[in-house]
DNA sequence: GCAAAGATACCGACCGCGCGGTATGTTTAC
DNA sequence: GTAAACATACCGCGCGGTCGGTATCTTTGC
C-alpha cells in the first residue's frame, strides 16, 4: 500500500459533502447548518469554509455529488436494456422507485424534498432534467412516456408527502404498470 | 349598514395568512419571517403575535385557508360534471393546470413548494389528499385514474422545477390527454 | 541531500445580524 | 370600566461568515 498521508484534503472534502447530504436526508434542508455540517465531519467551521468559500457551495456541490451518482445508475440501467424504445424512461423509472440513488426507501429520497426546496438548488435539479431529456430524445420522445416519467415523479412525491403509501396503490404494482406503459405501441 | 369600526380584527388576520402566503410564494419559506408578514400585513410583531400564539399557528392557517379554497374549487368543479367516473381525478387535473387554487400560472403554486419543504406542513397536505382520495373511493378508484392524478402532479413538480417547461410539452395538449384517459374504457 | 521558503490545511475565537418570542405599555370599542 | 386590539422595547440564541495564527505538506535552491 502506498504510505499514508496524515492530512487527505479530498478525503476531508467528500466527507463534508457526505454529511451535508445526510444531515439534509435526515432533518430536511433547515438542519443542515454550517456548524452541523462541520461537526458531522469532524472539522471546526473556519475548516469547513476553507474547502468551500460559501455554504451555496457547498450545497451545490452536495446536489453535483448527488445527480453524478444518478447518472450513473441511469447510464448502467440503459446498458443493460436490449431496447431502444423508452429505455431512458423504464431507467429512470427504476432509479425513481428502486434505485439506490434517489429510490423510496433511500434516505437520499428525502433529501431530494430539500433540493426542491431551495430555488437554486431546484434550478439545477431542472437543469439536469432538461439536458437529460434531450439526450435521449431519439428513443424517448414520445406522449405516453412523458406521461409515465410524469407519474413516476408523481408517485415520488405522493410517496414522500403521504407517508410512505401512495394513494393505497401498491408499489411494485404501479411501477409494473408503469413500465409496462413503456412498450411500442401498435 | 352598521357603522364602520376602526379595528376589524378578522379582516387583519385575513390578511396575515394572505401575505403570509403571497410571501411564500414569492420569496419561499426562509422569506417568511414573523416580522416581514406583520411589516406586509400593516401590523406590528407584537400584534401578529397577539393573533397567532406562534409562528408555527400562522403557517397551519395558511394552509388550512388554501387547502378550503382548494377543497370548494375541487367541489365545484365535480358539481359540474356529469359523469361520475373519475370526476374527481378530473376536476383534480383541472385545478393543478389551470385551477385559481393552485394552478401552474398562480402565484400560489409556488407555495406549495414552501409546503412541500416544511415537514409538517407537508404532512398536512398528505393528509387532505388522503382523505380527499377515500371520499372518491367509488367514482374513481382505478390504475389508470391513479396514475393521471400521479402525472398531474408529475407536472406541477416538472412546471416548478423546470422554469415553467414540462419536458418541452404543451401544457393544454398534456392536460387534455390525461382528461382524455380519465373516460370510462370498454 | 537537505534546509529554507512558500503553499496548503486547519483551528479557535470572534462578529454582526436577524430570527422567534416575551413583557409591558397604550389605544380603541362597546 | 374593562377587555380586546394593538404598539414598543427588549432578550437570548444561533446563524453565516471572518480573521489571525499554526501545523503540515510540497517545492525550490544549491
Amino acid at each position: 500500500m502506498s504510505y499514508s498521508r496524515k492530512k487527505q484534503p479530498e478525503q476531508v472534502q467528500r466527507a463534508l459533502l457526505e454529511c451535508a447530504a445526510k444531515i439534509a436526508a435526515d432533518q430536511g434542508i433547515s438542519g443542515v447548518t454550517v456548524q452541523a455540517v462541520a461537526d458531522s465531519a469532524g472539522v471546526t467551521k473556519g475548516g469547513l469554509f476553507h474547502h468551500f468559500p460559501s455554504k451555496q457551495a457547498l450545497l451545490d456541490g452536495m446536489v453535483d455529488a448527488l445527480l453524478e451518482k444518478l447518472d450513473a445508475e441511469i447510464d448502467s440501467s440503459i446498458a443493460e436494456d436490449p431496447v431502444p424504445y423508452g429505455s431512458f424512461t423504464r431507467a429512470y423509472v427504476k432509479s425513481v422507485f428502486v434505485g439506490k440513488a434517489f429510490g423510496f426507501e433511500t434516505p437520499w429520497s428525502t433529501l431530494f424534498v430539500a433540493v426542491i426546496g431551495d430555488s437554486v438548488l431546484r434550478r439545477r435539479w431542472g437543469e439536469w432534467f432538461g439536458e437529460r431529456l434531450e439526450r435521449h430524445r431519439a428513443t424517448d420522445d414520445d406522449l405516453t412516456l412523458n406521461v409515465v416519467r410524469l407519474a413516476a415523479d408523481g408517485a415520488w412525491l405522493s410517496y414522500v408527502t403521504a407517508d410512505s403509501k401512495v394513494g393505497g396503490l401498491e408499489l411494485d404494482a404501479l411501477r409494473a404498470h408503469l413500465l409496462s406503459l413503456t412498450v411500442k405501441p401498435r
